[in-house]
DNA sequence: TTGTATGCGTTATCAG
DNA sequence: CTGATAACGCATACAA
């Protein structure tokens, strides 16, 4: 006894009509009867009929699903901005299909090979730490797959992108630790290639750069395989903490690597911010909890979602093809907490009036 | 230029071969010439043919899907039991949709409905906190679609279910604040009739009662919409708070009110555990990082989510329909994390010795 | 060893 | 107004 839904021949036989009679009864169709609608969908209704989405897509060609490609959907942003894909989606007739990288190259060409193959009318990505290798992604769009980037995204690829303004995050929270007298700011990062960290490290470099500020290289670091687990952070945080000029700040710029953080000092025993400080991208709903009141960037999760999909959306339902690509960039929230710590000594020189933003 | 991906058909087309001929050549059968397979097989990976899902499920009337049915993915409890449950299904072959109900009763029909109706295989479910009317559910089951239940499960419907062992977890927990020397300990739930939360009132009642102590209803609380919002556990703690007999500690039975109590105490500057002792089922995985060190009872979540899709795929994939179905409930783990606060008064009486967990 | 015909559930085209 | 038939992509029973 398996489940074997209701289907439109059922109806037919039933009711001793034809299959294309039904068929037409049950879309309203004008040439049909009133009795014979009423009839049909009367039948229907009881029977719980609803029509098989699979011969569906077989004949349209199209499955109105989504897919959505991510590193880890236990990461607040990630939760967040899907959250904010699924809002558009679900209101405009589509089903999404998640599906988790966990950084890792190989399981994201599966996935989106796995998504393309027929499986969705389009593809939201934000890439894994990992992929520098495009090819399959650009084959893909090349052959005809709309796809739409957020938060992690390509250069290669010619289509509609949504980011949050990285750069500025970076830059006012840089200038924030440099106003607070923090000299030497560490840059963490999870993968040097991926664009978002590289906006960020240009938002860094140049809060230091428009205060005339040299930026210490040693002071940059990578967790390069997207600092999914601890050792990673842990090796990076180790070889900042053994250089001779320790860092008396630092700058974490992805999710986990802000907690990551945390954890190290929490466990080390170094005390934030009276050792060091630390400012962090983050969209945990609860930072304010953490033990040491964390300053954080907030990055627009869920409108960055939204309208990724609109975009994309927007590609999968114009008759023409689309010729220009729009690339969105949504302002990150610098959410200053006052930590109880006491103000650092006063650096050597005043603060120089930050230039403006880019 | 729509994306078209290659069929067999001009496989066949490309190749003078017949449709079959291609279809068996692709599948290795053993009717096929080495060479004809050989030609196929080598065409067929130069164009990136892929067999497209769709005909294919519609052909075998099955998807190799599983549908997943949790309130919110940014729970760390659900992220953690998808990601178990991902684990399975990936090295099984199949495949996941995972939907939020946002403990909405209307979206929960509407997913599962969705579901349902021929795109999945089976069902991996855990209810929503609104959810009372379980009879399209149970319709749904009664007609043969495969249904796992997990976490928050019905006792309506006769299938397989996965929970954490709640009674243990709530009576250790409650028995940990007994022995501490805590007297008025608040019960805080989000549904009353959710399986999990009686589950877990029984083991807090219980640990009272097996050292005879009395157990306050007033110190009895819900958050009847799921506590997704904070509002519904500022509400239940105000109400606590105003007792002429305040509680001096509180079990909190869900990841989101763990949370939010934690949240609800730092607003009103009630320090924990000096004003108040908090304990909470979560499975956030920095507890250890929150202000107040946090002794929490952790779920396998993990573990619940493989058991569950291994305990589906065994119905999905066994011949004969399935007599007997189990009912396993996983350890839940006390994590007591040592609080600086300073021991609370001695309490009346010396704690009895606890009795036997059941 | 290969080709032809059928059906999975649906809609669209064409006849009645 | 209603019914028969083809097609979507694939696998397979049946022919050759």
């Amino acid at each position: 006894m398996k489940y074997e839904p209701i289907t439109i021949k059922d109806i037919a036989q039933a009711l001793g009509l034809s299959i294309s009679t039904v068929s037409r009864a049950l879309r309203d169709s004008y040439e049909i009867s009133q009795e014979t609608k009423q009839l049909v969908m009367d039948y229907a209704a009881k029977m719980h009929y609803r029509p098989n989405p699979i011969a569906l897509s077989l004949k349209e060609r199209r499955t109105r699903s989504l897919g959505i490609v991510v590193s880890e959907i236990a990461n607040s942003f990630f939760s967040q901005a899907i959250n904010g894909i699924e809002s558009i989606a679900r209101e405009r007739g589509y089903t999404v299909i998640i599906t988790q990288t966990a950084e890792n190259k190989e399981r994201e060409i599966e996935n989106i090979n796995d998504l393309a193959s027929r499986s969705v009318d389009g593809l939201l990505v934000s890439l894994s730490c990992e992929t520098t290798d495009l090819s399959y992604l650009k084959t893909l769009h090349d052959r005809g797959m709309p796809m739409v980037f957020f938060d992690r995204v390509p250069e290669e690829i010619n289509t509609h992108k949504v980011i949050s303004d990285n750069y500025n995050g970076a830059y006012d929270a840089t200038n924030h630790l440099l106003d607070s007298g923090y000299q030497r700011i560490a840059f963490l990062g999870n993968a040097a290639h991926l664009s978002i960290i590289r906006e960020r490290l240009a938002g860094y470099t140049d809060a230091h750069r428009h205060r005339q500020l040299p930026v210490d290289e040693a002071l940059i670091k990578y967790a390069e395989h997207g600092g999914l687990i601890y050792a990673e952070a842990e090796d990076a945080l180790n070889e900042l903490m053994k250089l001779r000029k320790k860092p008396d700040a630092v700058l974490a710029c992805a999710d986990k690597l802000t907690t990551n953080c945390l954890r190290y000092f929490h466990s080390h025993t170094i005390s934030v911010p009276d050792d060091i400080a630390l400012v962090g991208f983050s969209n945990l709903d609860l930072t304010e909890l953490l033990k040491p009141s964390l300053s954080v960037i907030r990055q627009p999760a869920f409108e960055i979602g939204q309208q990724a999909t609109e975009l994309l959306l927007n590609i999968l339902e114009s008759k023409r093809p689309v010729r220009s690509f729009e690339q969105r960039s949504l302002p990150a929230q610098l959410i200053i907490r006052e930590t109880s710590g006491q103000p650092k000594p006063v650096p050597k020189k005043a603060p120089a009036k930050p230039a403006a933003r880019r």
